[in-house]
DNA sequence: GCAAGATATTTGACATCTAAAATGTTTAGA
DNA sequence: TCTAAACATTTTAGATGTCAAATATCTTGC
């Protein structure tokens, strides 16, 4: 367009500014290409990891993800967490929390205390059952994680494991997800 | 716990059996965990791309993932899809298409066609200004891809991309993932 | 003290999802 | 031909999700 000049010539030395064009588009056009063939793998593997759990915990457990996911977080904190930190970490909106715990509730597994000090807020803790059930599932859940990526040595899960940490570290430093909660995750790794 | 005895020492040479179990289970227990921790990370990477992408496919088209993502399959089948078929490759429930079809036909979007020589099945299509909508998008998407995953050189992502494939390629050679579909997805590569 | 703004949670309106039942069509085989 | 099994799609029920608005409760600065 009108943003004049800047008329370069590329190696095969036309002095025709599409030829380097070109070369851009081309060159960015593969690039992304690469981009979006792994994302698209990354995701799948994903998809089809979750469906395979998520197909277990139904038949062998009789619960979903979401649940197990939230339980999961809980176990890991024994003094509980706070419906805001379980929507965090679980990477989940608000009300998304509170429908679920909700459930849980409901069927004994977890409880909701109020929070010392601050009567806005609420604890919500494991009960004994709820720990003794988790434990259970937890077992078999890592038993389907590690056949299922039983695909990858021990060298290429170590690797695969520092890459995604990258990944991880730049999506997250080059926008920190607005504030506004509102996401979704499985025992989603806070570290 | 009177599970008695079984009072083992370990690698300092008890011909002592349990000293084997001990030894095992130590090795599998840190198998299993780096095992998880790659699971975790991967989903954890994934989720938050998937977020990112929603969030700006509303802020700058007023569309959602699971349109995009079956607007997307459509377009790179200019003869239209089954809803069997979209369903299949978008790894989701026949259900969930029917609906997300529903809504997209309402816009104009998509059309539904029936199908010759099968009056049970629909051949499902993007309209003219399906096709337009979604080129815009996808190109959008492509360059979001490119940004979000430019924390890994060229050669990373490739490395990533070959691992992801036997990863792949493995989960879905253990188990078939039962007849009946039902999944969810992103414009699911098909290769 | 106290009003204005931040927080924590819930609610409500809807869009996605799955799993399973219901419908309508095709296809094989007796 | 007739019927039973296989298929394609939709429907239904219910769990998950988001987003935004509504509540209730803190916190701050004046």
């Amino acid at each position: 367009m009108a943003s004049t000049s800047t008329m370069r010539k590329n190696s095969n030395g036309s002095g025709h500014p599409s030829g380097l064009v070109l070369d851009l588009e081309t060159r960015a056009k593969k690039g992304d290409h690469q981009a979006l063939r792994l994302w698209l793998r990354l995701l799948s593997c994903t998809v089809r990891i979750e469906n395979k759990i998520r197909l277990r915990l139904r038949r062998e457990f009789n619960t979903t993800l979401p649940r197990f996911d939230l339980m999961a977080q809980l176990e890991r904190t024994p003094g509980g967490l706070r419906m805001n930190e379980l929507s965090r970490q679980l990477m989940v909106s608000g009300g998304n929390v509170t429908g679920i715990t909700d459930q849980l509730e409901r069927e004994g597994l977890v409880a909701r205390t109020p929070c010392p000090g601050d009567r806005r807020a609420f604890t919500v803790k494991l009960t004994v059952i709820g720990v003794k059930r988790f434990r259970e599932m937890a077992t078999r859940h890592e038993q389907w994680i590690v056949e299922l990526l039983g695909g990858l040595t021990r060298e290429e899960q170590e690797m695969m494991n520092s890459e995604l940490w990258k990944l991880k570290t730049y999506i997250d430093s080059s926008a920190p997800m607005s504030r506004k909660g509102s996401q979704r995750s499985q025992t989603g790794e806070g570290r």
